[in-house]
DNA sequence: CTAATTCCTATAGCGACTATAGGAGCAAGC
DNA sequence: GCTTGCTCCTATAGTCGCTATAGGAATTAG
């Protein structure tokens, strides 16, 4: 604890955070309550930047806020195996590969129901068909 | 009008549309109040299962229920022309091709940050240096 | 000294449900 | 007729990860 020097705003700025989410993740606890000035404002120092650089790219990288957590508590633990930090990833990754494939085969039926439109009437459009009937579908997997 | 014979539990068997979520819908205004029983039951009929079908199946292509109020809407006025159906599912596929892209990244991301884990301690693992530093991926993507 | 900006708290809203609580209706077996 | 168990009813709160709003107080720039 050397120098609390920045406002909210600053280490907003600094780290990618917006405002309201930072004060959203003290009252979840993914940050401490940092100290306040004498007017009441919160105070943070360089270690809360790297902290919510860290919370805000594991967001990016699609990861839960109670992963994150774990994720946090375990780089508190420098000395301890990083195993259950892979663990953590390798799950994140087989739910990622899972979206990819969902999403890809998703594509293809949406890509064959535009393509067989006739842009017509809507009385024979393929798009309101193929929605209003499962059979229609290429893939069975949704 | 003709027959309105099913409950609630036997239109959710049949569409495939979880009970609560159906009354959900009626409150949204997705589907119409049914009529009731004398012990004041919901009382469906074919076409109301057709059209649980239609929002279920929507809904597994990943369309927004606002988005399936227009279909629906427009399903209704057979004899309009299908452009606006077709924009609609254009930027729908454009959403998921463009979701399709980021997790693919996303996926690269994760596999490298675990193939270059050590499996060490917690203090030289890859998976954590990389959530917190940005300048170790890869992409700039996120 | 004033005006603009930033900060504070508390609360509600988003989307698309899901879960829970506390009842009432209804069919089948005894 | 009665009980058991299932389904149904309503209303409300919770999920996730924020975002928006209202109504102030503090700080900063000019």
């Amino acid at each position: 604890m050397k120098d609390m020097d920045f406002t909210i705003g600053e280490v907003s700025r600094a780290s990618g955070v917006k405002v309201p989410t930072i004060r959203f993740y003290e009252k979840s606890g993914l940050i401490d309550a940092p100290p306040r000035s004498e007017g009441g404002r919160r105070l943070y120092g360089e270690s809360d930047i790297r902290r919510l650089r860290f919370i805000r790219h594991a967001r990016e990288l699609g990861f839960e806020l109670e992963d994150i957590r774990e994720l946090l508590a375990m780089s508190a633990q420098p000395q301890d195996s990083c195993h259950h930090v892979d663990s953590i990833a390798s799950r994140h990754l087989a739910g990622v590969e899972e979206r990819i494939q969902r999403l890809q085969s998703l594509r293809e039926e949406l890509q064959r129901m535009i393509l067989e439109c006739g842009h017509g009437r809507v009385c024979e459009c393929r798009v309101l068909q193929v929605l209003g009937d499962h059979q229609e579908c290429a893939h069975e997997q949704h």
